[in-house]
RNA sequence: GGUUCGGUAGUUCAGUUUGGUUAGAAUACGUGCCUGUCACGCACGGGGUCGCGGGUUCGAGUCCCGUCCGGACCGCCA
């Protein structure tokens, strides 16, 4: 008796057919005379029925069953008497003549159901009897599609998938690197990359000139809701490409991914310079499902006696529409919004463009009527606008008020999960100035191209040049990013030298790449997007975990099996490794 | 490294503010009844080291200190 249909293939259309079907029992009704068992397997539910007056012996063997036994069971597709037109197989059962017992099953620690009884930490240490529950199995289906989809698209332009090694070569600067410590060259440690970044350089210098990689990268640093230990990128580099070119083939690798798996048809992606972004949103990757953008108060707020104002860097507000009648509370609830320490600022203005076209502020004393009309101007604000001001240093009062603006864009209600509103922020800044260290950092990395109008300036100032690097943003989802790279080794040595990287170390981190950009290497440029994050931004989540098989927890751990686990003294002899200190 | 929330039945939670009888509910589990259920229904039943350690008190799930574990976030993540 092999397995013949599905459970959640048979329909009307197959009445009277004699089946086999396999699958967990997902629950029993037993009613005394009837029994029914609803039989689960990853296409879906099929009733299996037993009639006490037709088959007693039978019948009374059903109702041993418990959950999620695995069963086979043979009989005849029948028209359900009542239906549940609620499920696609609603309409039959099976009647079953003959089952049989695969396998028994403890009684599960949570409900197998859409929705669990089960919490987090529990699921996770079940997580492959949590991936039994629908929601978790329609998320990992949606990440076979993506990459299907993908490697689809991405072959049909001529692309070639090729793996890079895991085994590689800690390297300076971005994240830390995950060790292994070999067994053959005692003290020596291999990294495990943090992207194949060097390696498809290479791969343009060999001339296979468009390459692309779903593969896994490893970061050794905190975790958050969308950011795992180790993660899954789509990775690619072309060669003989300008910027345009990059984007208008991986917006179009978007879009085929939108339009196939969701039919959803996206235009054109706007492009905004990073220093647009971070005026009008706070942000680099902001969310522009929605406007409420920063306006810059300084001239109009300054010089009017209100200490706070007069003595900041920077006074910026947001608009938010028809939110005038903001209760007392709710105006202080933002107000500890914006004060908690994750987000720092120390208070909040707020100006009521009224209903009845007056203008109420929390600052009156110090503005009059006719200087908060002029605020309310700026804004172009209406009758019954609420406009919400911080003020500080620069950078970080717009990441309080990126904040804030995501916050009203939550209570508004404009941040809907079924509208996806892309864009590319181009123009990064090169460099990035590290107060603690007082020295440059890569902005995105050190293999990244200026652009080629801020040349001169690398010498008389490097922080205002830019880079020909962009990220793709949806929804203020950071999904993807990419640079060209740099292909002259004296203009790579530039950078080192800025980025205070010395020749010798240059030399032993980086040498195999800047003796490779001497043998030809073409003009190339790439981009790698957080293949999770897609996932998850297709599945309407915020969390990354949730399409991710088997996921760490927070604190990096993978506590089904659970790891990390101490290795034994011999391992630790014949690695070379001593353990000086434990937790 | 920091902020914050949580840990009570197999599970999800209430109870902690204001210390006081035998720690409850739902669900899951077990037994019985039930011929059209589909979250079946009804009745009965078993099930607890209140995370752990210490302290205050006549008395601690409840208050204090410490610690462990988990979630979210900040720092960090080229």
């Amino acid at each position: 008796m092999h397995r013949t249909h599905n459970c959640g293939e048979l329909t009307i259309k197959n009445t009277s057919e004699k089946v086999t079907v396999a699958g967990w029992v997902q629950r029993i009704r037993n009613l005394g005379g009837l029994t029914f068992i609803d039989l689960r397997d990853r296409y879906g539910i099929t009733q299996l029925a037993f009639n006490m007056e037709v088959n007693p012996e039978l019948c009374e063997k059903a109702r041993e069953l418990g959950r999620e036994f695995v069963i086979k069971a043979h009989g005849t597709v029948t028209e359900r008497s009542s239906k549940n037109l609620n499920i696609p197989t609603g309409e039959i059962e099976i009647i079953v003549d003959n089952f049989q017992i695969l396998n028994k099953s403890l009684i599960p620690p949570f409900t197998i159901e859409e929705n669990t009884d089960g919490g987090d930490e529990l699921r996770m240490k079940y997580r492959y009897l949590d991936l039994r529950r629908p929601p978790l199995r329609k998320n990992l289906i949606l990440r076979h599609k993506l990459a299907f989809e993908t490697r689809n698209y991405l072959n049909n332009c001529d692309f070639l998938e090729i793996e890079t090694p895991v085994l590689i070569k800690s390297t300076p600067e971005g994240a830390r690197d995950y060790v292994v410590p070999s067994r053959i060259s005692p003290g020596e440690f291999y990294a495990l990359p943090q992207s194949p970044q060097s390696f498809k350089q290479l791969l343009m210098i060999s001339g296979f000139d468009k390459y692309f990689q779903i593969v896994k990268c490893f970061r050794d640093e905190d975790l958050r809701a969308d950011r795992q230990p180790e993660f899954t990128q789509i990775d690619c580099e072309m060669s003989f490409v300008e910027q345009d070119d990059v984007l208008n083939t991986f917006e179009g690798l978007i879009k085929y991914l939108f339009k196939e798996v969701k039919n959803i048809e996206l235009n054109e992606f706007p492009r905004m310079a990073y220093s647009e972004a971070m005026a009008k949103y706070g942000s680099d990757k902001p969310d522009i499902r929605f406007g409420m953008q920063f306006v810059e108060l300084n001239d109009v707020l300054k010089g009017k006696g209100f200490q706070v104002f007069d003595n900041a860097e920077y006074i910026a507000g947001i608009c938010a529409e028809g939110c005038a009648n903001y209760s007392r509370k709710q105006l202080d609830a933002l107000t500890d919004f914006v004060r908690k320490p994750q987000i720092g600022a120390k208070g909040m203005v707020y100006i009521k463009y009224n209903e009845d076209g007056s203008v109420r502020s929390s600052v009156d004393k110090f503005y009059t009527e006719d200087d908060l009309k002029k605020v309310a101007e700026k804004f172009n604000a209406k009758a019954g606008d609420l406009i919400l001001i911080l003020s500080g240093e620069t950078d970080h009062t717009r990441k309080a008020l990126c904040e804030l603006r995501l916050e009203m864009g939550n209570q508004l209600g404009l941040r809907n999960h079924d509208v996806y509103a892309p864009l590319w922020v181009v123009d990064f800044p090169l460099l990035e100035w590290n107060e603690e260290d007082k020295r440059f950092y890569a902005k995105h990395h050190p293999f990244t191209s200026p652009h080629i109008a801020d040349i001169d300036l690398m010498d008389t100032n490097p922080a205002e040049v830019r880079a020909n690097a962009y990220d793709m943003v949806i929804n203020g989802v950071e999904v993807g990013g990419g640079s060209i790279r740099i292909h002259d080794k004296q203009m790579q040595n530039k950078v080192f030298e800025l980025l205070g990287i010395s020749n010798e170390e240059a030399e032993e981190k980086f040498g195999f790449l800047l003796k490779a950009l001497q043998y030809g290497a073409p003009p190339h440029g790439g981009i790698a997007f957080g293949f999770d994050r897609i996932c998850s931004l297709f599945g309407g989540s915020e969390s990354i975990r949730d399409f991710i098989a088997f996921p760490k927890n927070n604190n990096a751990r993978d506590v089904m099996i659970d790891s990390p686990s101490p290795i034994s003294d011999e391992q630790l002899k014949e690695l070379n490794l001593k353990i000086i200190a434990n937790k």
